[in-house]
DNA sequence: TTGAAAGCGCTAACAT
DNA sequence: ATGTTAGCGCTTTCAA
């Protein structure tokens, strides 16, 4: 018996394979210049030993590092934005759970409209790209050059997405809020240039439609302050408005402080449901009814994705969201 | 003139140190066996040169990888607490500015009390270990094995620490609240087997024995539901109280749940003063009048000493706790 | 105390 | 299409 090895090596690979290192790195990196059937077998022969290669290793001499990349774009000030935006945070968790144990470098990057800072990072990119919630243009940008890519929204039709479907969310809350016995539904929505943004109003305007309300709507950034100042402004409007769909959390806290300032009861004179189920939701006062993303599982099911290589082209997966009813409806 | 250097090596500062590489290694990782008159002067010149190890190659020659190591502790179910609380990801979000563009991975631990797992994390720990909330138990096991550690929270004395100011916020907090005309100021604590529970305590307890007011206590853990809980027995008991102080935000949004849900109002009726002035601190309705912990900051400062090995024994660096004015009083 | 030499596990020219 | 040969930049025995 031979003697146990401590680590694997493309070396214990090749031989088994009876071929040369060169043979099994060319099989691993998925580059042209070997037999079909030559490859079919080193790939056999690499699951059945189980064989890792060594990131560190390929590193150094590919000059370059295995690392999950996640983009976020920086809406203003770059600073901070992971700390008090819920989403971002739960994004990174999601791709931790998965890199946890593996030998795989986090990087985040926030980017405003430098697109050489954007090349820069296809450039140096390694296992692939998380997009947080990039804009088409960026999206493409990137694909363009690194194929490596999974968007977390949708984005451009090339790009891999494992997105929420925001649409049918946005629907199911106006349903709801109708099924409660509210007839004046408002909503707040997110910015146009965001596919979330767009998609949730669609799912309300499709809904009100569908029920016979009028469109109430208002809207603006995905922040706190937006919401609030969205209420007031819908609150003056339509005086009696008894519901409120908010495109986001943040939003919706902001909301329920400007409805309560205006010395309306929530949920008594105005229902509001927001969207995400993010810690915002359960910290408002009346505590969110909301529409939960899974958002933790679908940046795992990205990075999964990015590991594994098996980023397709027109990959798309859309997970479903989920009514989380608390004190706000 | 010499050749343009893409990149300095080890060579080079051999080179003109006029040493062999070995020297320099040892230098570097402040191994003995080195003449302390040329260890200065290798020192000076990787200074002077600006020369910074290829971290790969080095993780490749000595299996081990450069990283700095989060550990957070498990209060009961490990997964999902990046995303539901708000500290972690500030911490993330401060190492992580320090981290960016170096060539160093970021680790997330989360652990409870398998040592086992503690001593692992110890023995592969690299650049350092960064300790979000680690009991002094906890800390001292991991100073033992590995020298690079940093707390962020008061815990064993012989663990370097970059703390916060608590219990001069917490003093500050309940003078604020007395300067406001409040005579009747309750406190919802954290755990008493946490610093930061302790010493928020403990400032609150210095100010109203100073100001002569009545200690009003309750508490448990650093969880909303506890602050919920908490403010309703609270008031039960007192329902003459005009203000708390609360040890932190997500507590004390529990906490202006629960007193809106009795009827009386914030701050009319109780004003609410939070800590750490977190994204639930702007959700809370109205939003919370809190003490600012500098956590990104503190992280970021922790981070740095690690990366620059600077990290002596009794190390101690406290940061200002600053009052930040809100809604709620 | 110091240096020479042999790798770490892989990739990437360059041959064949 | 495949193998041979150098390294990548550093650490680490082993000698001196």
């Amino acid at each position: 018996m031979a003697k146990a090895q401590l680590k694997l090596t493309i070396e214990d690979v090749a031989r088994a394979a009876g071929v040369s290192r060169s043979t099994v790195s060319r099989v691993m990196n998925n580059l042209p210049g070997v037999n079909e059937a030559v490859r079919r077998e080193v790939k056999r022969i690499i699951t059945d030993l189980a064989y890792v290669p060594d990131q560190t290793a390929r590193a150094l001499a590919s000059r370059q590092h295995p690392a999950i990349d996640v983009v976020a774009v920086t809406h203003g000030s770059a600073l901070g934005w992971l700390g008090s935006h819920p989403y971002y945070s739960r994004v990174l968790a999601g791709v931790m759970t998965v890199l946890d144990g593996r030998d795989v470098q986090l990087r985040v990057h926030s980017v405003g409209d430098d697109d050489a800072a954007v090349d820069a990072i296809a450039e140096r990119a390694t296992a692939g790209i998380v997009l947080a919630d990039a804009p088409p243009g960026l999206a493409a940008r990137l694909r363009r050059r690194c194929k490596r890519v999974v968007s977390l929204v949708a984005t451009a039709n090339s790009v891999p997405t494992v997105e929420a479907d925001n649409a049918g969310g946005a629907y199911a809350a106006v349903t709801f809020l109708h099924g409660l016995g509210r007839r004046r539904i408002a909503a707040i929505h997110g910015p146009d240039d965001t596919s979330c943004g767009v998609n949730r109003r669609a799912g309300y305007l499709r809904a009100i439609e569908e029920l016979g309300l009028p469109d109430l709507s208002d809207g603006g950034r995905f922040r706190r302050e937006v919401g609030f100042d969205a209420a007031h402004r819908l609150l003056d409007r339509y005086p009696d408005l008894d519901a409120m769909f908010v495109a986001c959390d943040l939003m919706a806290a902001g909301a329920v402080q400007a409805i309560s300032a205006t010395g309306r009861g929530v949920p008594h004179d105005v229902s509001v449901i927001g969207f995400d189920d993010s810690i915002a939701a359960v910290c408002a006062n009346p505590p969110l009814t909301t529409m939960r993303m899974p958002v933790e599982e679908m940046a795992a099911t990205a990075t999964r994705l990015l590991l594994d290589d098996s980023v397709a082209g027109g990959y798309r997966q859309r997970f479903p969201v989920e009514l989380v009813v608390r004190g706000s409806t």
